[in-house]
RNA sequence: GGGAGCUUAGCUCAGCUGGUUCAGAGCAUCUGCCUUACAAGCAGAGGGUCACUGGUUCGAACCCAGUAGUUCCCA
């Protein structure tokens, strides 16, 4: 049989991923095992897969495929949200290019070309998890817009609404020019950009003097309808009770007069703009100012403007700065730094503006949410993030929760000609409520609030929605998948969606939706800028999966990623996961090549081998199981990587491999084979969650299988510790092997060079359980006691045992005096250190026993082992 | 402007209740090897004033205070 020496991913993985669907082993359905439960954060339809899909779901598959291996019974629930804003876009721009606007479609005729859309191009990033190996139970597959999920939506609102939890109201929103819609705060990101600050002169009406008030934003004065000024400042004082000109639109508006001034900033007089600030839009409410709407939904000036109307709002700016810089009314302009905000979605900049819109009160539904993550009944991982979520918890705003699209669930409030409103499920319904509400009306038809929900309002039910929890609360499949374990997501979306999912966890199922939120961190490119398809800085992870296999891009992702942490990422991380993949395959080739003989027995050394793996293969797993439990992936990544290539691959396979003789693989004892065919089964079992792929393939060419027997639904491992001790005497035993090499090494002795090795040691004290693989490891060609210094070799000390070596070429005495004079002095100040210690009484009277007794094992040590290096030192004069 | 976090080897990170098995790991680097599993490899090696300053302590990477740099959140 010929296996090829290089490990080729390309060949297996889609076969054992069609295997596994074939056979079902995603699937779950309710029965008598735990569950454990992780729902995926839905990815936008619009997506496509990035290295932060990657990431994140390789670490959701990966504790899925540990759960199932743990014999749980593991659901994966799939699925993606409708993302209104971006599918919308995506859908205008299309119809755009089939010269279509969508002001002249119908609603319906609208949704039906998103629909078409998303039927085609939605869920692409759902087959790309496909090739990553993620274990969903595809047959699960949701979609926030589907019928089941927009009417647990529609129930939600008006539950909450009848609850009073929902209000309508004239609030300053965040608005999109771009996107023409109202985005919540938290899709507003603030940015320091560069701008001028405009020191514009009013007039003073009935009078030759002139108030100058300082503003960013030249545009707005058309709506201005104050002018203020703190009652404090002696500059203004003579102002009260007086009314100044706005520029250009020759309004006489008041100069009033509010401590909320800060006196430092710009002149200490401000414009008052409602309509078009949130501060003076407060201001306004307070001293019952006008509004003046001066800027349309689309950014340009409204016809109230009087001036510009039509023209963008920045194109305005320069503008008015230049007209009325010729009418003598700017008396300055200064460069400043600002913060502005700006759109996540679209990127325009956002526009404060009046509307109507939807909001969720957040003051009470949000309690539990914040209490049962700062008792930790949910835990943050990593915990720090629990700070931040407190912070925002307890300052929370209400949600303004409608938007301006057509892409959604359309809110189901109705309303007549006269702006009454009822809120019900169908038009139908809507009629019934409104009849009672107004007994006289003969009204037949009421008009449907033309905005949908912000998709956040759909995606925060995703943990119950998707178990069907609404419509069935007291199903199969909520009662045993709710609450789930684990979430895994980005802490980006910490408040937009998880916070939001435990507060509709607790509202309506009276429990949290998870236990542990994982948060990851953010995949950033070498120069620490965020990944992003803008930049244009991403690779294509499927290239990745290409070029490195499916499993060399999960080791490369996660082994430089714990948790919470930025991944700085670089290829050269896959490429150490692939040369992983090719190290586990190298170790099968070099396995499955053996002769197996019945007839030969088993050596001392090989069972010592067998019995060293095995204690070490426990002693690990146990570490591992520890760090999965605390949830440091990475940390458990490379623990079993070690395990697997240093222990399994470096020492225990070197130390049983069979020899050469005469150029041929001596058979390997039936036994040992048999043992090692068990080992590597549970080595694979271990690294199964973080290398689906390359453990399926061989754990089906290293035994016969059946279609079904399948390392996916293997068992994990049981602990079992039979001998640790034996791990102290390998560790010893591994230190001298690895002095010989380097003693080898620095002589420059060909590793085929044959080498004597003698210990000096009592006849008593003569243990030679572990020659046999000492002399294997190091090549040797006798491994003898002595009583008496062996004269003219190379000599060192490995726990205050002397070792020799006879070299063939003469020993630089010189050298060796150096090397053993350095030893000396650092013993020396090793010794001072304890006995610093020793000799301190606060320490001797404050330290534990137990540490103060390794203090004094260190102090015998150390002087042994200075006698002995005075010893070597005299000898060799 | 307010709050939180971070700073340990060239890079990415461990380091639990302070005590030389505590200064570590992987990658990268350097040296020698194409040794019939693997050069995507093997065997070795070098590399850090634990950001800085002060304090507490018998003893500090770890606790406290301040400084600098940096990231995030909020306004």
């Amino acid at each position: 049989m010929e296996i090829p020496k290089i490990y080729d991913p390309k060949l297996i993985e889609d076969k054992w991923y069609a295997h596994w669907i074939k056979h079902k082993f995603f699937k779950s359905t309710p029965d008598e095992r735990e569950p454990y439960t992780i729902v995926i954060p839905p990815p936008n339809v619009t997506g496509v897969l990035h290295m932060g899909h990657m990431l994140n779901n390789t670490i959701q598959d990966v504790l899925i495929r540990r759960g199932r291996l743990q014999g749980k019974n593991a659901c994966w629930v799939p699925g993606t949200d409708h993302a209104s804003i971006a599918t919308e876009a995506k859908v205008v721009a299309l119809l755009a290019e089939k010269g279509i606007k969508k002001t002249d479609l119908t609603r319906e005729e609208f949704l039906k070309h998103a629909w078409e859309w998303k039927t085609k191009y939605g869920g692409i990033i759902l087959k790309q998890l496909e090739k990553l190996g993620a274990s969903c139970d595809w047959d699960r597959t949701r979609f926030t817009m589907e019928d089941d999920l927009s009417e647990a939506v529609i129930d939600v609102f008006i539950d909450l609404y009848n609850k009073g939890q929902i209000y309508r109201g004239v609030r300053m929103v965040n608005w999109d020019p771009q996107g023409l819609t109202a985005v919540s705060d938290e899709e507003v990101i603030h940015k320091e950009v560069n701008s001028k600050l405009y020191y514009v002169k009013y007039k003073i009406e009935n009078s030759d003097e002139w108030i100058t008030v300082a503003t960013t934003r030249p545009e707005t004065i058309l709506g201005d309808t104050a002018v203020c000024v703190h009652p404090d400042d002696e500059r203004y004082k003579h102002l009260k009770g007086k009314r100044c000109i706005i520029p250009m639109v020759k309004r006489s508006v008041p100069i009033i007069f509010d401590t909320y001034i800060d006196l430092e900033f710009g002149t200490g007089a401000l414009k008052v703009t409602p309509a078009h600030d949130i501060n003076d839009y407060n201001l306004g409410l307070k001293h019952k100012l006008e509004v003046i709407d001066t800027i349309a939904a689309d950014g340009k000036m409204s016809a109230a403007a009087q001036f510009y109307v039509g023209e963008d709002r920045f194109a305005v700016r320069k503008k008015i700065a230049k007209d009325l810089e010729e009418m003598g009314q700017i008396a300055k302009i200064e460069d400043i730094k600002n913060k502005v905000g700006y759109s996540e979605r679209t990127n325009a900049v956002i526009e404060p503006k009046l509307s109507m819109q939807w909001f969720l009160k957040m003051d009470t539904i949000s309690k539990p949410a914040l209490e049962n993550v700062v008792n930790g009944e949910i835990k943050l991982i990593p915990e720090k993030f629990v700070n931040t979520y407190k912070h925002w918890m307890e300052n929370v705003h209400d949600w303004c929760i409608s938007r301006q699209l057509w892409w959604g669930q359309q809110i189901p409030a109705w309303y007549d000609d006269k702006g009454n409103t009822v809120v019900a499920k169908t038009h139908a319904e809507a009629l019934v409520a409104y009849k009672v509400q107004h007994p006289t009306s003969n009204i037949q038809h009421l008009k449907q609030d033309e905005d949908v929900l912000d998709t956040w309002f759909s995606s925060w039910l995703w943990p119950i929605s998707v178990f069907d929890g609404f419509k069935n609360p007291d199903g199969k499949d909520i009662n045993y998948y709710y609450p789930t374990n684990d979430l895994v997501t980005a802490p980006e979306i910490l408040f937009f969606w998880v916070a939001r999912m435990i507060i509709a966890g607790y509202e309506y199922r009276g429990k949290k939706p998870f236990t542990n939120v994982y948060l990851t961190g953010i995949v950033r490119d070498k120069q620490g800028r965020k990944m992003s398809k803008s930049l244009g800085n991403s690779p294509d992870p499927i290239d990745l999966i290409e070029k490195f296999g499916a499993d060399g891009v999960r080791v490369g992702m996660l082994l430089c990623s714990p948790a919470g942490n930025d991944l700085p990422f670089d290829e050269s991380m896959c490429e150490q996961g692939r040369n992983f993949s090719n190290k586990i395959w190298n170790a099968f080739r070099l396995i499955k090549g053996w002769e197996i003989s019945a007839d030969i027995k088993r050596g001392e050394t090989n069972e010592i081998a067998i019995q060293w793996f095995d204690a070490k293969f426990n002693e690990q797993l146990e570490v591992i199981n520890d760090l999965y439990s605390k949830y440091r992936m990475s940390e458990a990544l490379m623990t079993t990587y070690k395990l697997v290539w240093d222990d399994f691959c470096a020492w225990y396979l070197e130390m049983i491999k069979p020899e050469f003789v005469d150029g041929k693989s001596l058979p390997i004892d039936k036994e040992t084979y048999e043992t090692t065919i068990v080992f590597f089964e549970k080595i694979l079992t271990v690294l199964h969650p973080f290398m689906p792929f390359i453990t399926e393939e061989i754990w089906h060419l290293i035994n016969e299988r059946s279609e079904k027997e399948c390392i996916i639904v293997a068992k994990w491992p049981a602990i079992n510790n039979s001998n640790p001790s034996i791990l102290k005497h390998f560790d010893v035993m591994m230190e001298l092997i690895t002095t010989i090499r380097n003693i080898r090494k620095h002589k420059n002795i060909s590793p085929k060079e044959k080498l004597q090795l003698f210990e000096k040691v009592n006849q008593s004290e003569i243990n030679k359980t572990y020659d046999g693989i000492v002399v294997k490891l190091c090549n040797l060609s006798s491994f003898d006691y002595v009583t008496e210094k062996a004269e003219g070799a190379n000599s060192f000390l490995i726990n205050n045992s002397e070792f020799y070596v006879p070299l063939s070429q003469n020993i630089d005495i010189v050298a060796e005096k150096e090397r053993l004079l350095k030893e000396l002095e650092y013993n020396k100040g090793f010794l001072g250190s304890v006995l610093k210690k020793l000799t301190n009484e606060k320490f001797v009277s404050n330290a534990k026993p137990e540490l103060l007794e390794n203090e004094r094992k260190k102090e015998a040590d150390a002087l042994a082992k200075i006698k002995v290096i005075e010893e070597q030192l005299s000898a060799l004069k």
